[in-house]
DNA sequence: ATAGGGTTAG
């Protein structure tokens, strides 16, 4: 039960005077308060009955009758004592029958009539709704713990924050919280909050990280590597480079050296952005710090070079890793394997993995998930599937993934209907079978335009209380636009638009494309201004889809204007545009745009499609004979 | 006393 759903909350007075009928909260406050302990054997053999018989009701979540026993105690002076009633939300909040209302109710009379909650009590309520995982309610308690002029605990606040990195709503929250306790300049220092910083920039938030980092500093809390080496990662991960370096250069002039980590994260980011060489750049700079790359730093980079097909680089800097005393560990392997998968060189991956497994090295669950992937690409997967149910005799557990990839494998090789069997009958770990696992069956059978088959996974899906996503959402657009339902899957797009999951590019997209491929090419164009509109995410590819199209029926006036568009939008025209434009104006004789164009795309960094430029230039020449001097030159440039 | 690497679905 949530907070925001108990009214009584706002209204404390109500609660309270509902409050005095059960719990005779104001003849115990004046016990309290004549101090004098009767110290006979009777009231203290009483009270001590009456302790343990509350503690006794509160932990087997009767809290009504806990409270009775308590309000019997006021018989003693001075009780029931604060630790009477911390013993009794202790016990209450680990009975696993909580009235999160009636604890409230509770927490009300104390705060009213005494005796006044303390430090412990506080950090009993907040970790008791941590346990509980109701957060929202461990955030309540720990704002009014610092309203009544306390701190949480370290390790309360800790857990606390790492419990919000989950979702991130509550990471907004435990950014509010982190806020409000730094400004209040208590005496917290930077690996407090170095998590939430972590989480932020995890999350893509690095701007929120960075205004927290600087409240942190106007604050007086001195900041380690560590705070500086999160607003690095979040940069990174967002390749905002420029933010990065001056960052970099903050950092150091603080007067804060960058360690093996923080280099280690910005070679990942700049490797993931295909900024190789910049990468090197910062490996070399490290080495002359002497700041030693370590085998992450290497497996990074490993991985890089198999992504860009390098693969005598990735020979020497095996060797080289050898040379400094590292040996492969199992994330070297899924680097290496995964890499190469990725570009598509299954064969080698597989000979790769093989020899891995034969000679016995360590791996683990991935490197058995990337060896998975490779047998299913190469037509195995009966042999992933009985690999999967054996590997557990070797120490090594699957996981969800294990499972979707071997899925995967069965929908790739059409047995789509032993993929749903599987789906429904394998014995799946905690987490599955999980959106990826549904998304993949269903995106075959959309595929497939298998309409009985879509239906039986999403009923399976519901069923199991697995919510459809973009991509679940996306495999039924794909569906509906296959089989020509245009306007039930604008309606399904315009759904996702007010209730979410947002549609991504990727939906737009294959609508589109859909659309544009069946000649409806001006409809398309309409829906795009629409997309445009609404502000909806857009990417290359869907001016490429549409570009194409027009370039079809020639339409060269919203070609330019869609060219236009995207040199505003900051986005590059595929080298198919550029050709088919080139080819274009080639074929109505226009060879001196065609030129401007080509030298654009010299310009714009785009390796020039040379092949096609030559294509097109012959049918021209062939046509325009008194040109050939003109279009040769074109060739050779 | 906080931090970095590899795998699945549209």
């Amino acid at each position: 039960m949530r907070f925001a759903s108990i009214p009584a909350i706002n209204y404390p007075h109500r609660l309270t005077r509902k409050l005095r009928f059960s719990v005779n909260y104001s003849t115990s406050c004046a016990l309290s308060s004549v101090n004098i302990i009767q110290d006979s054997n009777t009231h203290n053999w009483k009270y001590l009955d009456l302790q343990s018989r509350m503690q006794n009701y509160a932990a087997s979540g009767d809290l009504p009758e806990a409270l009775e026993t308590l309000n019997f105690m006021k018989n003693v002076a001075g009780k029931p004592s604060i630790y009477d009633y911390n013993a009794l939300f202790h016990r209450y909040l680990s009975s696993g029958n909580v009235s999160l209302e009636q604890l409230v109710q509770v927490y009300i009379g104390m705060k009213n009539f005494g005796p006044s909650p303390n430090r412990t009590t506080f950090n009993i309520l907040l970790n008791g709704f941590l346990s509980l995982g109701y957060l929202r309610d461990a955030y309540f308690f720990a704002e009014e713990m610092t309203k009544s002029g306390m701190n949480p605990s370290f390790t309360s606040l800790s857990k606390l924050l790492k419990s919000s990195m989950k979702s991130a709503r509550m990471l907004e929250e435990a950014y509010r919280f982190c806020a409000k306790l730094i400004s209040k300049n208590l005496n917290f220092q930077a690996y407090v909050f170095n998590p939430v910083l972590w989480a932020l920039c995890k999350c893509g938030k690095s701007s929120l990280a960075l205004q927290l980092f600087y409240m942190m500093k106007k604050n007086g809390i001195a900041h380690n590597v560590c705070s500086y080496t999160a607003l690095l990662y979040g940069f990174g991960r967002e390749c905002l480079w420029v933010d990065l370096y001056s960052f970099l250069d903050q950092m150091r002039s603080d007067g804060c050296k960058p360690n093996v980590v923080t280099y280690t994260v910005i070679i990942k980011f700049l490797c993931d952005d295909g900024r190789i060489v910049e990468a090197f750049e910062i490996l070399k700079s490290m080495e002359i710090e002497g700041c030693d790359p370590d085998l992450v730093t290497y497996n990074i980079i490993i991985r890089a070079l198999c992504l860009y097909d390098r693969a005598c680089d990735v020979l020497e800097l095996l060797q080289l890793i050898h040379r400094r005393g590292f040996s492969p560990d199992p994330y070297t392997y899924a680097a290496l394997a995964g890499g190469i998968m990725k570009v598509g060189k299954t064969k080698i991956a597989y000979e790769l993995l093989r020899k891995v497994f034969t000679r016995n090295c360590t791996v683990d669950v991935v490197v058995y998930n990337i060896y998975f992937h490779c047998l299913c690409r190469n037509n195995r997967s009966r042999e992933a599937f009985s690999l999967l149910k054996s590997m557990t005799k070797g120490g090594i557990v699957p996981t969800t993934v294990s499972y979707n990839t071997v899925l995967r494998g069965f929908c790739r090789d059409n047995e789509i209907q032993h993929a749903l069997k599987l789906l429904e009958c394998f014995e799946w770990p905690e987490s599955g079978p999980d959106v990826v696992s549904f998304n993949t069956v269903l995106s075959a059978a959309c595929k497939l335009g298998d309409l009985v088959l879509i239906q039986r996974v999403l009923q399976y899906m519901e069923c199991k209380g697995v919510e459809p996503d973009v991509r679940s959402l996306t495999c039924l657009v794909r569906y509906l636009s296959t089989v020509g339902r245009y306007s039930e899957c604008w309606r399904l797009l315009e759904y996702m638009i007010c209730n979410g999951p947002v549609p991504s590019s990727v939906t737009f997209n294959i609508f589109l494309d859909k659309l544009c491929r069946n000649g409806f090419t001006s409809k398309a164009y309409q829906i795009f201004e629409r997309i445009q509109k609404a502000g909806l995410s857009l990417d290359r590819k869907t001016y490429n889809i549409l570009l194409r199209s027009f370039l079809r029926k020639r339409d060269i006036n919203l070609v330019e204007c869609l060219i236009q568009d995207m040199y505003k939008q900051r986005l590059d025209p595929d080298l198919f545009i550029y050709g088919s434009k080139i080819s274009g104006l080639c074929q109505e004789g226009n060879i001196s745009t065609a030129l401007f164009t080509r030298d654009r795309t010299l310009g714009n960094g785009l390796t020039p499609s040379m092949e096609m430029c030559n294509r097109s230039l012959k049918t021209v020449m062939h046509k325009n004979k008194h040109r050939d001097m003109t279009c040769h030159g074109m060739v050779t440039t």
